[in-house]
DNA sequence: GGCACGCTGGAATGCGTGTTCCACGATAAC
DNA sequence: GTTATCGTGGAACACGCATTCCAGCGTGCC
């Protein structure tokens, strides 16, 4: 009794101490269907506390069959993008009796499968996906499979974005969102595009460029294959496509990366080459990352409202039901003219 | 069997196709200390993938009196400096076989302490806190007490930052860092200083204004009580505090902003105010927060390596042992000057 | 006054798994 | 040929809790 005081305090412990029965002690800490007397109940409750009583999550959950833990599945949690998306969800959780997990695949599809296995046998009650879906047919199969899995067994599935995957879903209405931004800048003046684009196996991506693209065919404006480069999605990625583009800054008026970050590698690559920004060159990015609002000259770009989307996909988990046909939630982007694009005057 | 497929597969279903008992078919998957004889082992391994099967975790849990959970508690998941911390942890769990929590207390610290509550429900194997401790004396000693309680049943408590937690720290050298770079701006000629400080209940931006004051004072700058402007640890809060000095900008050489989203803030305030940085004042940070390392000028700052304090942290989780006494693992910045201060020749 | 009924508390069961204890067959040692 | 030993598989129990079933008791109705 002295050495190794391991070992929580139990239901049962709390019950010896006041005097009542397991059940009855239960059904005064839950509240249960039945009523229980007050001065037991108050008894049970004073013993709870003061023993430091915390119920085992684990063994509740058990005996009730199902759980209040929802998972939630990033690609980088360091990425503002995500973590901002992250936040969303973790607000709209509060207050619900909800334990929010994080996980963080760090880019690579194959974690995804596992974290949603690991949370299928947590018996978690729900698993959100955000995240571009990298366009790999094998690892998208065996996705739906698990998330098929997944539900079977009793949770439900939301994705942000994932637009193949048979479930709930966030959209963010990124190819929408690119053609409003390519008409303002045709608007502005702009005539002669380049596009950062990152890999075409990023669906986000790809749907921006080509939403983009068809802005521009809209306003008579065409986007030769030379003009569109690809990095990775990431600030170097973004550096050095820009310094791929410089050699030719002069054809140019106006580039458009698909996000924020890849917006302000471009930036810096073009302060080095002395290209100025926008007096030579427009630029423009994708997201309005809040931590990226104080670059200067400010970034045109296309504000998505990442709480509202984590919020709303918490919001499909707790309205879910298995017998309704599968929901779509559409996120408006919104154009932002800033000062890193200006009125051109030909 | 049509409608309600509900419940996941169990062990015993596995067993049951394997024509074995639970027991063997639990040693089957587990490898625990006894063998099983390859054959039957073979049976058992092909009827869980063909059942999908995925064991209840929290049935091990309850069954092995311990969990794989580890949790981590931060203010906010959106601010960069914690979510780098976090993605520092997850990177350091990967394959050690453990689930990380991640819970935000939104700054709220009444929410630390249930998070913490919550977790022990969890018999989460440990707690990671990361976070400036607010200066809250009934809120720090509920604090103390739930941190004793986890640990009484059984969990390990590691802390960032938190020094007046009986536990093993990671500890962040704010004060030496500020002591720096207050060293290396009197070096460069700068003399007449401001600080924006933020709320004195945050230890870390109350140690960096500590440290910066006595780095000045080791080299006989004096900082006055009108130097020191308070608002929130925000981006805003720093715009706020800046628009506060500016009717006096012309008194001053040097403003240090006790971390970089208030430095951003502030150089915002002042390009507003057509005070030039670096030429008419210069402007320092503390943390170099990756998606700030853009911004224009680039700012003076101290490097802190954030995601090897979460690998930090994790690993003191991982050595933990309660027969040990208290571990303090300190990470040192790195004073790194950039554009927006410049060298002075009076 | 007897009986049905509502209300409260206790004993027992089940959740899914790990693990211990026991049984059984085979092999080795004498 | 008999026994000790080892290897392997099955039955039973424990983990901590919710919940169902059952017993006792007081009250109201006829």
């Amino acid at each position: 009794m002295t050495d190794q005081h391991r070992g929580s305090v139990t239901l049962m412990d709390v019950a010896a101490r006041a005097g009542v029965s397991l059940a009855t002690a239960s059904r005064a800490l839950n509240g249960s269907n039945r009523r229980v007397g007050d001065a037991l109940r108050q008894r049970v409750l004073d013993a709870a506390t003061s023993l430091n009583y915390a119920p085992n999550a684990q063994a509740q959950a058990m005996a009730r069959g199902k759980t209040n833990v929802v998972g939630l599945v990033v690609h980088d949690i360091a990425d503002p993008y995500f973590s901002s998306i992250a936040a969303g969800v973790m607000e709209a959780a509060e207050g619900h009796e909800v334990l929010v997990t994080l996980a963080s695949t760090l880019r690579r599809p194959e974690r995804e499968i596992d974290y949603v296995v690991a949370l299928r046998g947590q018996r978690s009650r729900a698993v959100i996906l955000a995240g571009s879906r990298i366009d790999d047919d094998d690892a998208a199969e065996a996705l739906r499979r698990e998330v098929e899995n997944f539900e079977d067994s009793g949770g439900t599935v939301v994705a942000i974005t994932q637009k193949q995957l048979p479930v709930d879903t966030v959209v963010i209405e990124n190819r929408a969102g690119a053609r409003d931004l390519a008409g303002a800048l045709v608007e502005l003046g702009y005539r002669r595009f380049a596009v950062l684009a990152a890999s075409d196996a990023l669906l986000t991506a790809r749907d921006r460029m080509h939403g983009f693209r068809e802005g521009l065919r809209s306003h008579g404006v065409e986007l030769g294959s030379d003009d569109v480069v690809y990095g990775p999605f990431t600030r170097d990625g973004g550096y050095e496509a820009m310094r791929g583009l410089l050699s030719r800054a002069d054809e140019l008026d106006c580039v458009f990366a698909v996000n924020d970050v890849m917006a302000v590698g471009a930036m810096a690559a073009c302060r080095e080459h002395g290209v100025r920004v926008p007096d030579d060159l427009g630029l423009a990015g994708f997201d309005d990352i809040s931590t990226l609002r104080d670059v200067n000259p400010a970034l045109t770009t296309v504000r998505l409202p990442l709480e509202t989307v984590g919020a709303t996909a918490f919001d499909l988990v707790l309205t879910s039901d298995s017998r309704e046909r599968i929901r779509t939630r559409r996120i408006k982007g919104e154009v932002v003219l800033r000062q890193s694009t200006r009125t051109l005057n030909p």
